[in-house]
DNA sequence: TCTGGCATACTTGGATCCAAATTAGCCGAT
DNA sequence: ATCGGCTAATTTGGATCCAAGTATGCCAGA
């Protein structure tokens, strides 16, 4: 999707990244270049070069003699990558705003539209914990914030705020909250908001929601993260209140 | 300097890396594997390995079956690496000014101190084409602005902040631009004015002067272009008004 | 039984080798 | 003379092989 399928080494990458976002590979989990080169149908020198270029982007973490792992993302790298995607993405819509087309401003509106039922589905049919569905909203919430990259028409923002967007995907963590209304309803309205100042022309307005639609989000994330830690801490200690 | 230097792959990447902006690779060269190979005493897995890191970095361009080439910047992707930069930068100041600590304090004062220095002598000396000083010059702003990131601790910002800054170095284009004296005036003004609302514990302060100080080189460095540009352009018609 | 040291197995890093693709050069035809 | 196609040389991509480093497990000693 991105570029590069002509040789092994760049579409194992794209794979392996696919996998690691998706949660597919589990954060911490080391990646033997053996077992991956069997699992691709291609010798380690492929493997490597894909490695080497997961490593240069941040989703794996190179030891050198030691071999690699997916990387674990603590508390305050999440944190700050909410942060940064935040600065990245007032620009990105600012940006937006600025040269936003008739096109552009469609193709958001109906991404918007797309988003928006989603929620309904999700929020409507309590069908909430449905792990297909859950992606399908995280695909189109994604979606909607692509069209905004694409009309800024800045490949390094682009490429920048994706990059931050990636590193708390493949915590697994969206799953784990899919109970919180709150966050859907919220994304729904924001997304709206965002979209109704990109419509106006009003720049300055786009970007501030656009900042605190983001850290709204990094800010739900971590109170998800903080409530799924309370449920699962006290399993060392197995005197609970009730079963 | 960064990380890894435990395989030849990363040492290599490194180097190239430091050739690359300090403008010795100029960009649209191709990089040739086996002359690679042979200038680095080594076989031409760990090149290999180091040209797609840098690729995923940004520096290089791959293209499948035809090898890379260092690569070349648009003057729309200089102005956007600058607009990027200064909002990282914008974040990082503004970090840095809640974090910063008495050391830190210290640290940016001896930088900015040395870097005033270094001004002076280039002003005075009226050395300006001195292409050894002015690499100093450009080491010591660094310096300066990499003292902020330490302090600003936010790791992802230090990283992708330095990436956009390596971004539109290696053009070459700074010595190119060196007798112009408002250049070297106005940074030096700059710093100051950014250390002192650090130093106030004025974060909103600091966030928009470090935001101005990047624009503002980034449309200094425009200018400079223009002219390299103007200059050598009228090459094609020899017939210029004035010998 | 637990700890420290040593030998072995495993994994990664680097070198060499082979295949595929691209580029350059050459020849013939119009 | 120029354009098109073909062959050969160069270069990259991938596979295999060897060396070096790390981890595992065993055994001896306290």
């Amino acid at each position: 999707m991105d570029a590069a399928a002509g040789t092994k080494a760049d579409e194992i990458a794209l794979a392996l990244e696919e996998a690691i976002v998706s949660g597919d590979l589990t954060p911490g989990l080391v990646l033997r270049q053996e077992q991956l080169s069997e699992r691709f149908g291609v010798s380690r020198t492929p493997i490597r070069e894909a490695l080497r270029r997961l490593a240069a982007l941040g989703l794996v973490s190179f030891v050198p003699n030691r071999g690699v792992r997916v990387r674990t993302i603590s508390r305050d790298e999440l944190r700050e990558a909410f942060v940064v995607r935040a600065e990245l993405e007032s620009l990105a819509t600012e940006l937006a705003t600025l040269r936003m087309t008739a096109e552009d401003l469609a193709a958001l509106e109906a991404a918007e539209r797309c988003f928006s039922e989603l929620t309904l589905r999700i929020r409507g049919g309590g069908s909430a914990n449905d792990r297909g569905l859950v992606g399908e909203w995280v695909r189109a919430n994604h979606a909607f914030h692509d069209v905004i990259y694409s009309a800024a028409a800045a490949p390094l923002v682009e490429r920048l705020a994706k990059g931050a967007r990636r590193t708390f995907l493949g915590q697994a963590v969206w799953a784990a909250g899919t109970e919180i209304d709150e966050l859907y309803e919220r994304n729904d309205l924001q997304h709206r908001a965002i979209q109704a100042a990109i419509a106006a022309r009003n720049p300055q307005g786009a970007r501030v929601m656009a900042r605190e639609h983001v850290l709204a989000s990094g800010r739900l994330l971590e109170a998800i993260l903080d409530q799924v830690e309370a449920r699962s801490r006290p399993r060392r200690r197995p005197r609970r209140s009730a079963a």
